[in-house]
DNA sequence: CCTATTATTAAACATTTGTTTAATTTTAAA
DNA sequence: TTTAAAATTAAACAAATGTTTAATAATAGG
């Protein structure tokens, strides 16, 4: 692995653990192990270092949920199952990552930033409310409030995935191993969300 | 209002919008228009400030949840529904107070903040998840997951609350109006979420 | 009214912050 | 091997940070 991505590695940890300002760009040399003058050497400031990690990874996001949705043999319902399960796949790969984008949509101090991150969630919201809207029209799915869907789908997800602690002391037998690391688990997580939705869509009114 | 809790409640506005380090004592004491050295002089420190203010509010919470899960005449799904009804409420109410303290519990900067929000969050999960074994026991309910069933109920919530700009983009008609202004939207999210959990629990398996 | 406690202020404090500089090493192409 | 560009380093920089100090103002009990 180059320098660059040394240190993008290592700053998206601390970024996600302990946020984006109480990281010093110390904090990152440190963990990285290269001299803190790279940083902006490499990146310009530690501003731009967030930028670069954010965008190198959020477009792969995007494409494989525009593809499911486009794709005519699947069923609205196999849709949702899909974009869920892809969701959830990330999640567990990436789940610094995913962390470190929910805190730039949630805080508004780097207006760009925040404008990007936003575009990726309101534009994958849209995507998931067309297909719901789609089985609704098709007499499929019952009348549900489809603008929430996304957020009930993927909020779950961030409550349970962004605190290690939370995480232990809901599904962890002992204080150590952290839920994550059971093969199980995913699935588990997986199964559970796709229940609900597929319950919330198809129930009679 | 006195001034310690005229600024407790700027630093708790600035600590929900930019985040608990984005934050400057200098901001804080702008907004709430005293002298710097006040913070100090009333709040030890300006994580004791913080400390306080998640003190002062979060025991009122956990009082409720409680007395609706022990409420004998309820039946499982009502006490669901209440809760629901109950955490939108303070959501709608005292939103950045929720925005800083899930800040809190998605970050482990500050040790015993942590600790204490956790222990809030963990602990009306446990009292969801028993409210819901109790239901499955008497096959009121099917046999879902039901340590998952808490982060369900409030993930979403979360997801659309704390970020006005998302908020706006998926619900908002024009740019400058907050849906969350809107009296019949309060209703909607709660109609939503108690819609969502009702089929998930009572669902054939 | 006096006085001792509390509250508030302006200024200064030591640290830490992100960043830059200038010198040095490494790399790679000619 | 020579040489110019790129990468890395140690040191220093100015600005901003949370905090403290010492002086002043306000408050309230006797």
């Amino acid at each position: 692995m180059g320098t660059k991505e040394h240190i993008m590695d290592a700053a998206m940890r601390l970024f996600a653990e302990k946020g984006f300002e109480a990281t010093t760009v110390r904090d990152i040399s440190t963990l990285a192990d290269v001299n803190v003058a790279l940083i902006n050497y490499h990146f310009g400031s530690k501003e731009g270092l967030l930028q670069t990690i954010i965008e190198t990874r959020a477009k792969l996001m995007q494409v494989r949920i525009k593809e499911i949705s486009e794709n005519t043999q699947l069923s609205e319902i196999e849709k949702i199952n899909l974009i869920i399960e892809h969701y959830v796949e990330k999640f567990f790969t990436h789940h610094a990552f995913h962390k470190v984008i929910i805190f730039e949509l949630f805080s508004s101090s780097r207006e760009s930033l925040h404008q990007d991150t936003l575009n990726i969630f309101s534009g994958n919201s849209k995507i998931v409310e067309s297909i719901i809207n789609s089985g609704i029209k098709k007499k499929i799915f019952s009348e549900v409030d489809s603008a929430f869907c996304f957020s009930s789908m993927i909020g779950p997800m961030h409550h349970i995935m962004h605190s290690k602690t939370l995480r232990i002391k809901l599904f962890g037998g002992d204080k150590e191993t952290d839920p994550i690391l059971e093969p199980l688990f995913k699935q588990r997580v997986i199964k559970h969300i796709q229940h609900m939705m597929k319950n919330h869509l198809l129930a009679e009114k």
